[in-house]
DNA sequence: GTGAAAGCGCTAACAC
DNA sequence: GTGTTAGCGCTTTCAC
């Protein structure tokens, strides 16, 4: 402590580790990875007590260095600390680990994936998982340094790599509850956009639920309001929705963030969820509980795709690739409302 | 691509860059690096160029040999789905990636986190941030492996590498304002716990100043509610303070989540607040603003924190290890509401 | 200002 | 069933 410890003293590597045991190097390579050797049992034994007495661990790096991949695993996110992301991260570094892989977390909060997905595949990581969509150039990154990139929970699906909820038809189901259970005529859609100003879109799978079910019904679909995927989005989206459309009696939250912010600016706009409006929304986070109106919300089986997306990544064709959503029932949408409502 | 390819081609390596820039490796190297040792900048130029022809890109695994570190910054927290440290989690990423670092996420929710210390030490992660209280044995590995383990946002303070929010003062503000200017005289504390039935916990710092806040007003502390540290929890909470509470006019809740719960359990118990009963919390996290009642909190300054620890990994220490809250008023205290309320 | 070369710790042929 | 050994791609000392 005294000096800057100019030169920290050697970790123990696989050699000492053979010394001790009195066997080979090689050996306690077998040892330690199960192969591809077979071992004797009281040679294991040996060096299973050297590792333990020396506090020998492997250094991942060298493995990497020679087998030219890493127990690492990429996880792009556009921002964490947003609840869905949140609980998608927590479902992939779950069914990472239960692989005995390593999560490493990226945020695309500004910008393009390439550089990335170029840093990880630096790492060697045995893929990329992203719930931002790739541009094309992050996805030649990928493809050149041969690093499969798994798409996660994207609205525009693919037929490669990809791993989504059915958002289609969760936004159906979601619009239907409103429509049947509820009777409601007028149902708006308040979805979250990317680029506001652009206009040229790739129309979201939830949009075409919401459209679809109106107009199967008969009902129609002049009212969407698009604002930001967030919460502050939902808050905005209420005070559009009294102000523009003030016909609407139910809507479609594309997203439990956007939903909570919804209800949250109704109640304060003097128009009470569900009293007022009635109100189904996407995703099925836990938060989604808690809110002003307790949401009554499309679930995203965010374990099994994780684990789907995980197994992907290590080269397992999935059996599938949508995943089916459940719709929670709570309060938002009518439903076992006592006192003042439309149930 | 129609074997299974057996072997992957080479990647592009330092040595491929060297030959068509017409230089040794390490001039390529000294480049990369911008050092050691100085480089001519037409050689410069020509190496660059190689490397943007050729799509090199160092291999972080062989680096890591040499070096004996990585630019992996380990995180370790309970549970990323939490969104307190879902918040943490994009703080410290952001800061991490500011210093050019990767972090590698790990989550602790069951048992110790002396396996994920030694995995992250064996990736040579230049150090580890937790916010999960490490364990003896976790520290013991650390040591061992000589991997710098901050602790960030820890309720026990230590007094060597850790970052913490100023549980105590943020405690007493929140507390205090109930009491000063709403009022209050019976304040009941409701925190959460990790060891339900442990009765020698060590007290944490936001019970200490709620308590001391109330003792220098002359007020009792008689009213504390021990659920877990969740919304669900602040649930359960909820039902307990109208039964076994009924006096109590206030709550101070030692974290957000645990809030967003208990707002909406004492809606549904028909004592709305902030006008039956008011509560402040502790953490600022976004969610606070669309609670059932908007939560007035004590925000933690998680972006300081993040890059203080961060600091602290590399090396720095930090002029501050205590971070200041500062109360964001909303409603939930029974400011700012019209209406019938007890403001 | 540049090059040659010695390993970092590990894996996996290959030899015995 | 075990040992020997040749690198994996890179950094850096040391010569020039």
């Amino acid at each position: 402590m005294s000096s800057s410890d100019a030169r920290p003293p050697r970790d123990v590597t696989r050699n000492d580790v053979a010394r001790l045991a009195g066997v080979s190097s090689a050996v306690v390579s077998y040892v330690v990875n199960n192969g591809p050797r077979p071992v004797a049992e009281a040679t294991r034994t040996k060096v299973l007590d050297a590792i333990e007495k020396l506090g020998y661990r492997p250094n991942a790096a060298a493995r990497s260095l020679i087998t030219g991949r890493s127990d690492l695993l990429g996880l792009i996110v556009p921002d964490v600390s947003n609840p869905y992301f949140a609980a998608l991260a927590q479902a992939v570094e779950v069914a990472a680990r239960a692989k005995s892989m390593n999560l490493v977390l990226a945020q695309s909060t500004t910008g393009g994936i390439a550089p990335l997905v170029e840093t990880l595949s630096g790492h060697l990581v045995a893929g990329v998982i992203t719930a931002t969509a790739p541009e094309p150039e992050a996805v030649a990154v990928a493809l050149r340094s041969r690093v499969p990139l798994v798409r996660m929970s994207l609205a525009t699906p693919t037929e490669r790599l990809a791993i989504w909820p059915d958002y289609y038809g969760g936004a159906r189901a979601a619009v239907r509850h409103l429509v049947e259970v509820h009777g409601h005529r007028e149902v708006a859609l308040v979805i979250g956009t990317d680029h506001p100003e652009a206009t040229d879109e790739p129309m979201d799978d939830r949009e075409r639920g919401w459209r679809d079910e109106l107009v199967e019904a008969g009902l129609g679909t002049g009212h969407r309001i698009r604002v930001h995927w967030s919460s502050a989005g939902g808050l905005a989206a209420a005070a559009l929705l009294v102000s523009a459309h003030p016909g609407v009696t139910a809507a479609f939250a594309a997203s439990d963030q956007i939903a909570i912010g919804l209800v949250a600016g109704l109640q304060r706009a003097g128009r009470p969820v569900p009293g007022a409006v009635a109100v189904t929304s996407f995703d099925g986070s836990p938060g989604a509980e808690f809110a002003v109106s307790p949401l009554t919300t499309a679930g995203v089986p965010l374990a099994r795709m994780a684990r789907a997306a995980v197994a992907e990544v290590l080269g397992t064709v999935p059996k599938s690739r949508s995943y089916p959503t459940t719709l929670v029932v709570r309060e938002s949408c009518g439903c076992g409302v006592t006192g003042p409502g439309n149930g």
